[in-house]
DNA sequence: GCGTTTCTTCTACATCATGTAGAAGCCTGC
DNA sequence: GCAGGCTTCTACATGATGTAGAAGAAACGC
């Protein structure tokens, strides 16, 4: 559902980080200053369609943000990812075997709480 | 980079569940007797270039089978995600918050291994 | 060996997502 | 009311995927 292209990505990692509402021209500039601004409107049109960005209509350049945490984003992926995954415990044992000790550590004591 | 088609998919799943090398017109039999052998094939090949399947072709009809357990790709698309993901850690923690209490457990048990 | 049947490969096309942007329409401040 | 900035519409190219016919290759029965 809410995968994204080279060019969408970057705009959400923009928006993500800024945590601000952005105008096209703001995105165009923080991102590629070659870039046409009706490309990047385009873009955010779509990703508003995705349900990924709201947008201001209210103010007079039209303002982006994202409309979820970054975080929650991904783990909608992973679950998407999970979601075609056959054997979920299966495929959680051998994703942690994948993980660094430190990651592990911190899953433990995630788990713990 | 290893994302699938619906179809495409389906091939995989069902080559994962038999675990045997099948033929292209096992594998239409077994999907969807309407498919056209060819389709299949088509889709086999680009799975093969993919690396997501290996095939046999000794034998006449030549027969594919996964080259890698579901598992493993499974684990190599959350990889994917997470590389995408800004803040590996939060997003680890954010999951765990969303797993039900036997997974919570069960994450548990492996970890302490 | 040869024709018939079966498989494979080539080629092709439709559709959809995405990147890209011009053209035209719409407001707003002046 | 109008110029300049914004938005929306429309459009096109490319690549992935689903779909499959046509043609070429190989094997099998005789």
């Amino acid at each position: 559902m809410a995968s994204l292209g080279d060019l969408e990505r970057s705009v959400m990692t923009l928006l993500w980080d800024s945590g601000q509402k952005l105008s096209a021209n703001d995105v165009r500039d923080e991102l590629d200053e070659s870039l046409a601004v009706t490309t990047v409107l385009t873009v955010l049109s779509r990703l508003e369609k995705k349900g990924m960005v709201t947008r201001d209509r209210g103010s007079r350049p039209h303002r982006y943000a994202a409309s979820a945490l970054r975080e929650d984003h991904t783990v909608e992926m992973l679950n998407e990812v999970l979601g075609n995954a056959g054997d979920r415990e299966a495929v959680l044992a051998r994703f942690i075997g994948s993980v660094s000790e430190e990651e592990a550590a911190t899953l433990r004591r995630i788990l713990s709480e």
